[in-house]
RNA sequence: AGGGGUAUAGCUCAGCUGGUAGAGCAGCGGUCUCCAAAACCGCGUGCCGAGGGUUCGAAUCCUUCUGCCCCUG
C-alpha cells in the first residue's frame, strides 16, 4: 500500500508560504492546512500573518484562528488535530497542502509520530517544576542521569526544558524519553511529503522584507489588535502571548519600552526567528528549494513547482 | 578663538601603575520528539582615529593633526 501524498510549502517568516499554498491548491485541487504555532489562535491575524479571506482566495483553510487564545495548545494536540484535517481531506479525494512555519509540528504530522504521555500543566510537570524551583536544575539533571543517561549526556545541563521534559515522560511512563523516541523514530513516515520550500537567495533581502512586513503590521492595526487581546484578560503565560509582535507590544502598553523601540523589536526577533527556522529546516535534504532574487516573483515560482511536481507524477 | 573631555568590534562601552585587547547587544553557526514565533548551546568578526616620539616593548606615556562633545567668549 502507498503512503498518501501530501503537498509541504515550508521556508522562513515573509517568504511567500500562504501564497504559494493557495496557488498550488488551487492548480492541484487542494485544501490548505495551516501548521503554525500561532495562526490558530484566534484574534491575532494582523501578528501573526494570518491569510485573510481575500488571500484564501476560495480554497479551504485548516488550523487558522480555531482556537481561543486563552487556551493551551501544543505540538501533541495540534499535530493530532491538524493530522484530522488531512486524513478528512484525502477521503475527500483532494491534496492536503500543508503550509508550515513551525517545522516540529510539520515533521511530527509527516512522521505520524506520537508523544509520551504528560504536558504543561499536569501534576507531574507541575511537581518537577516546583523541584526545579526550589532545588535548581543541577539535581534535576543528576537525577535524569541516573534513570535515562544518554538523555543526559544527548542535554546540555542548562537545557531546563527537556530535562524536566525527559524526567516527566520517565515518570508518567515508566519508560526513558530515549526509548520512547527510538521507537517513534524508526517507524515509517505516515505520508509520502514532497517539500516545497521558499527562501531568498540574499539574506539582506529578506531582512528588507520582513522590516516593510512589520511596518505593515502596524499601519493595519496591530497595536489595537494587541490591546483587544489583553483586554480579553490572558493569563500572563499564554502560549499565544509568546507570539513576536504581541509581547513585544504587550510590554510597551506596560510602558516598558515606546512604541517605536517596540517595532524595532519585533523586527529583530522576526529576522531572529526566520534564521532559527532556515537552520531548522537545513538539516531536511529533501526539500525543494525556490531562491528568490530581491523580490518574490510567484508566476515564475509556480511554473518552476509545477515542472517539479508533474516530474514526480503529480498533475 | 581659548579651555576641558573623548576617539578601542557593526553598536554601547571595559582595559589599574606600559607586556600587541574583552564584555553586553547585534551578527553567524547549531540543537530540537508536549510552552517551538519557545528554550538551549557554540563562535570575536579589531591597522585600539592618523602621524611622530620615549621604550627591549605603547590601546596605555609625551607630542602634532583630525573628528565629535562640553564650557567660556
Amino acid at each position: 500500500m502507498t503512503k498518501p501524498r501530501v503537498l509541504c510549502v515550508v521556508g522562513p517568516t515573509a517568504c511567500g508560504k500562504t501564497k504559494m499554498g493557495v496557488l498550488l491548491a488551487q492548480r492541484y485541487h487542494g485544501e490548505v492546512v495551516s501548521v503554525d504555532s500561532m495562526q490558530i489562535y484566534r484574534g491575532m491575524e494582523i501578528g501573526t500573518a494570518a491569510p485573510t479571506a481575500e488571500e484564501m482566495a476560495g480554497v479551504p483553510h485548516h488550523m487558522v484562528g480555531i482556537a481561543d487564545p486563552a487556551e493551551q495548545w501544543s505540538v501533541a494536540r495540534f499535530t493530532a488535530a491538524a493530522d484530522r484535517c488531512v486524513q478528512d481531506i484525502l477521503r475527500r479525494g483532494k491534496l492536503p497542502v500543508l503550509v508550515g512555519g513551525t517545522g516540529l509540528y510539520l515533521d511530527a504530522i509527516v512522521a505520524g509520530r506520537t508523544f509520551a504521555a504528560g504536558h504543561a500543566g499536569g501534576a507531574v510537570r507541575e511537581q518537577l517544576l516546583r523541584r526545579l524551583a526550589e532545588e535548581g536544575i543541577e539535581p534535576l539533571w543528576k537525577t535524569l542521569r541516573e534513570i535515562d543517561p544518554a538523555a543526559a549526556a544527548r542535554l546540555h545541563s542548562a537545557d531546563e526544558k527537556r530535562i524536566l521534559r525527559a524526567l516527566e515522560v520517565y515518570y508518567e511512563t515508566g519508560r526513558t524519553i530515549t526509548a520512547h523516541n527510538e521507537e517513534t523514530a524508526a517507524l515509517p513516515k505516515k505520508y509520502n511529503a514532497v517539500y516545497i520550500g521558499l527562501r531568498f537567495r540574499e539574506r539582506e533581502d529578506m531582512r528588507a522584507l520582513i522590516d516593510r512586513r512589520v511596518e505593515h503590521m502596524v499601519a493595519d492595526g496591530l497595536l489595537q489588535e494587541v490591546e483587544a487581546l489583553l483586554s480579553a484578560g490572558l493569563p500572563p503565560a499564554s502560549t499565544a502571548l509568546q507570539a513576536i509582535g504581541y509581547k513585544e507590544f504587550a510590554a510597551c502598553r506596560r510602558g516598558e519600552v515606546t512604541q517605536e523601540e517596540a517595532i524595532e523589536l519585533v523586527k529583530l526577533r522576526s529576522r531572529q526567528y526566520a534564521k532559527r527556522q532556515l537552520t531548522y529546516l537545513r538539516r531536511n535534504g529533501d526539500i525543494h528549494w525556490l531562491d528568490w532574487e530581491k523580490e518574490r516573483d510567484f508566476d515564475k515560482a509556480l511554473q518552476e513547482v509545477t515542472e517539479i511536481l508533474s516530474g514526480l507524477g503529480l498533475r
